[in-house]
DNA sequence: CCTTGAGCTTCTAGTCACTGGAAGCTCTAT
DNA sequence: ATAGAGCTTCCAGTGACTAGAAGCTCAAGG
């Protein structure tokens, strides 16, 4: 396969699949042109750096998931415990962002957005 | 008012203090000894753009509200118009994480977490 | 056989908002 | 005189790509 291929198949962009060979997540044979080949098995690695990625993974807990899922021997203890702790860092994510969200509507509720210059969301800026 | 004291009454990192310089949201002056000379009204742009960050603003809303703040013919609509945008904004991220968090937890919910090697978490990035 | 266009290659540089570190100057206190 | 803190500049790195340029390869049509 090449890369245009994978691209479809994984729903990855060829400069992602370049660049995820770059860092060692897949390693690609070559074919007598020049071009990568892609192995069936190749695929299923993107496809699951895919997936893991709209799950929000970073990039080394994709290589850590991907090790793990390779290897026969792993315990699904250390899976869940990458995932327990990419799942709080995402609550803390969500509860930034909420306490961003309600001081934003608030402010922005109390501002009447005329041609008036006074403005409560530049006073709180301002700090006051 | 030297860049130390700035950086404590503002809360900002003298780096980001400089790098705020650099890329034009403040202009110091100079003392003699090339020592930025910061004036009252500096650290209050400091401290207006160290809140506007915190909400969330990109360096180029904060740009922009800090010109608006500066604007005595400003309308206030514009003001509230950048802050919904950014609101709208906050609003898409947070869903995003939630879809994230509810995919994820569930996953974390099902994977018995032992010495064993199979794992619920594993087969959905897998495709399973 | 030639050309056209799509697809592939590598490489560099840009994104965003800082942050770390090195090398060196200035100031204050002892 | 010296030690140490604080200031200066400049360069490089972060994360995860992404844009773009220059150039090679391949398949189809005339």
């Amino acid at each position: 396969m090449n890369i245009g291929e994978v691209a479809d198949r994984s729903g990855l962009p060829p400069k992602t699949i370049r660049y995820y060979e770059d860092i060692g997540l897949v390693c690609p044979s070559r074919s007598a042109n020049g071009y990568r080949a892609f192995r069936e098995s190749d695929l299923h690695k993107l496809t699951f750096l895919g997936r893991a990625r709209t799950l929000g993974f970073s990039i080394e807990d994709c290589r850590t998931l991907l090790g793990l899922y390779e290897d026969e021997s792993r315990e699904s203890a250390q899976v869940k415990a990458v995932a327990q702790e990419h799942l709080s860092a995402i609550d803390d994510k969500i509860r930034q962002l909420q306490d961003m969200r309600a001081t934003l509507s608030e402010l922005v509720a109390s501002c009447h957005g005329d041609d008036r210059p006074d403005c409560p969301i530049l006073q709180d800026l301002a700090g006051g």
